[in-house]
DNA sequence: AATGAATGAGGATTCATTCAT
DNA sequence: CATGAATGAATCCTCATTCAT
C-alpha cells in the first residue's frame, strides 16, 4: 500500500538470492552460470542484471546477510556480558558458541559462501563498493567479539588472556571445524559439525578460563 | 618453431607443479588457464597435458605432496610420543604444532590448495584415481593422530579426552587459523600465522591437558 | 559489438541449416568449423548453440527434411500403384526414379549428406534421439517401397521377385550411381548423374518386368 | 640375403598399412590419430613418418591395394571374354560379380576406404602425387571394364548397350549396394551383402542380356 | 632406423553480458 | 519492468608433425 513497488523490487532480490545461494553451494561459483540461477528464481537471464551489476555481486551480497546476523548476535553477546548474564567463564563460552552456531543456522549456506570467499583469489576486481561493504562488516564484527572478550576479563570472568589473538584463534576455530566437518560429511554422510565445536569450545574455555595453578 | 629438448620426465613434472603453484595461488583455480602455467613453466600448452591428464589433475595433484609431509611429520610424532620425547603435555602440543607448522612451511600453497579442495564443490569429476588417493591419504593421517593422542592418553601425558573429535578440533583449529590469518594478511599486510597457531595450541593444551579440579 | 536481432526462430534454424548445407558439402564435416557456418549464416558462432546442441547434430539434421521428402514421394508412389496409375511396368519404374530424382533435386546436398552418413562410423556418440529419428525414417522409408513393390507385383505389373532384396538394389544403384557420377564429376565436369540413373533404371525394369522366356 | 634392407621396409610398410586399415575403419579417418596407429603397428609415432608422408598419405595408400586387385580381376575378366570362357550372358555378369566381389573379399576395409574416398571432400590437399595415382588407377579399371563389356557386345554375349554408362551402373551398384547392406548390418547385424549382390547382378544381366521381344 | 618429448595451431563449446522488443 | 536472442571472448584439449637423441 505504501510503497508497493519498492516492497516487490526487494522481494524480487531475495528470491534471485535465495536462487542463487542454492546454487553457488550445490556447484561453487565458477560452474554456476547466471542462467540457472535465473531458472532457479523462476526469472529470465536479463532480469538479473536489473537487480545486480553482474554474477560477482550477486555472490557476494550473499555474504552480508550472515555477516550482518553475526554481527546482531555479536551484539547481543557483547549486551548480555555487560548485563552481567554470564555467571561462569563456561557459561560466556557457551554464549560465544551460541551465538556464532546460531548464524550458522540461520544460513549455513551463508558461512560457506563466506568460507569460499575468504580463500580469496576468485576474484581478480577486489576494488568494488560491495567487497569493501563486506570487510568493513567483518571488521566490525571482529570489533565486537575483542570487545565481549575485553569485557568478560575486566568482568574477572576470564583470565587476562590476550583477545587479538583470543578472537581470531576462536574465529578460525568456528571456521575451521566447519569447514572440516562438512568436508567429512560429504563422505561419511554423518554430521559432527555441532558437537566438534562443542566440544572444541569447551575445551577453549577450560584452557582460558581459570587462573590455572599448573600454569 | 619447434624445439624438442627432452627433459628428465621427473624434473619436467615439478617444473610444471611449480609454475602451477604460483599461479594457482595467485589467480585460484577458475581463473587460471592451463596456457599461463604452461607460459610460466617455460614449456608449450601442449605439454602440460603430456604429464597431466587435465587441467584438474594438475590441480590435485598438488595436494599430494604436503599430504605427504604431513603424514611424515606425524608419523615422527607418533613415534616421538611413543619413545617418551615428550616429558609434559605443553610439549606433546608443541610437538604437534611443530608437526603441522612444519608442514605448512614446506609447501604452504599445497595447504592453501587442501583448503580450496575442501571447500569442493569445484570438481564435478570426482571419480578419478587421483582424488581418491587423495581422500585415502587424508584418512590415513587422521588415523596417525589420533593414534598419536590416543597414545598420549595412555602414558598420562593428557586426561582422558575424546580423541576423535580432538583430532578434528586440532585440524580444523590448524586449518580456520591459516584461512582467517591468510585472508587478513592480504589487507593488513600483517602476518600473525604462526603467533595465533601458537596462541592457539597452547590454550588447546591448557585446556586439554590437566586433570582441572574445577571441572 | 552487439546485434542482438532477433529474428523468428524457424527461419533463423533454416538459415543455420542452409549456411551448414554449403559448407559441409564442400569440405566434409570435419573441415568444416562451427565458426565457417557461422559466418557463412551471418551469425555468431554461440548463436548455433542455441539452436542446435551441438556440431553433430547441426550435421545429422540436415538428412531430415529429404529423409522426409523421399518419404512423402514415395507415399505418393504407392498411392498411383493402388489406384492404378502405372499401365506398365516400364512406367512403374519410371515412376520410381522420378520419385527417388525428384528428392535429390530436392536437396543434393541432403542426399550426399545421407551418403556420407551411411558410411557411418564417423560419429561416436551416436545414441541421442535424432540419429534415432534418422534410423526410424529411413526404416520407413524402407517399408513403404517394398510395400510399394509388392504391391505392383499383385497387380500383374512386374513378375514374382523378393522384394526385399530388390528393393535394396534399387536403393543402393540411386544411391551408388549418384556417388560415383558425383565423383567423377568432380575430376571430368561432366555431369551424368540423371542420365546414368534413367539408363540404370530402365534395365532394371526390363530385367525384373517381363516374364522372360529365356529364364 | 640379397637385400634384407629393402625387404624390411616393405614389411614396415605393409605392418603400418594393417594397422591403419583396422583403425581408419573402425572409427573413421579423422577420429584416428596417428599414436593409434602407430601402437596398434607395435611402433612409435615418428616411424611412420619414415614411411609416409604425413597421415593423408597413409589412408590414401591405403586404396592402391584393392584398386590393383580389382585391375588385376578385370584385366583377368577381360582376358576370359576374349578367350571365349563365357558361353552365355548370364556367365559373364556371374564373371563380373565374381571379379568384383574377389576383390572385395580381398580387402573389404580397402573398398570401405575407397567409398570414403569417393565420398570425397574429406582432403584440402587434393593435389599430391598419391592422388594422381588413385585416380589413373581408378581409370584404368574403368576402360577395362568397358573393354570387356564392348568386348562381349561384339561376340554376341549381349545386346548393343552403351557400355561407358552400362560401366557407371555396374560399378554403382556395386559400391551402393555395399554402402547400403553395410549400413544395415550395423544396425541388424544381418549380412546380406553378397546376396543381394548376387540378385542384381542376375537381375541386370537379364535387363542387358537377351534381344528381349517385348522391347 | 627408431623413438617419443615437445610443439602450437586449431576448434568445439560455454557463458557473462547486452539490448531490442 | 521483463525477456531471451544474440554476441564473442575465453579456454580446454587434441593431435599432426618435427627433431634431438
Amino acid at each position: 500500500m505504501k510503497k508497493p513497488r519498492t516492497k516487490n523490487r526487494d522481494v524480487r532480490f531475495q528470491e534471485i538470492q535465495a536462487a542463487a545461494k542454492m546454487v553457488f553451494l550445490q556447484k561453487g561459483y565458477n560452474n554456476t552460470s547466471v542462467e540457472e540461477i535465473a531458472k532457479k528464481a523462476g526469472i529470465s537471464k536479463g532480469t538479473i542484471y536489473l537487480y545486480f551489476k553482474n554474477k560477482q555481486e550477486v555472490y557476494i551480497a550473499l555474504m552480508m546477510p550472515v555477516l550482518e546476523e553475526i554481527g546482531r548476535e555479536l551484539v547481543k553477546l557483547e549486551n548480555r556480558v555487560k548485563k552481567h548474564k554470564y555467571r561462569t567463564c563456561e557459561e560466556f563460552f557457551k554464549g560465544i558458541l551460541k551465538a556464532l552456531w546460531h548464524s550458522y543456522e540461520y544460513d549455513p549456506e551463508g558461512i560457506k559462501t563466506l568460507l569460499a570467499f575468504l580463500q580469496g583469489n576468485h576474484f581478480s576486481a577486489m576494488s568494488n563498493e560491495t567487497v569493501q561493504k563486506i570487510n568493513s562488516r567483518a571488521q566490525a564484527n571482529y570489533e565486537t567479539i575483542r570487545e565481549a572478550l575485553s569485557h568478560s576479563i575486566k568482568l574477572g570472568l576470564m583470565r587476562k588472556v590476550k583477545v587479538a589473538p583470543l578472537a581470531d584463534f576462536i574465529w578460525g576455530t568456528f571456521l575451521g571445524v566447519i569447514e572440516v566437518e562438512e568436508s567429512k560429511f560429504r563422505i561419511t554422510k554423518k554430521n559432527h559439525i555441532f558437537s566438534t565445536l562443542k566440544y572444541a569450545f569447551s575445551i577453549i574455555s577450560e584452557g582460558v578460563c581459570f587462573i590455572n595453578n599448573n600454569q
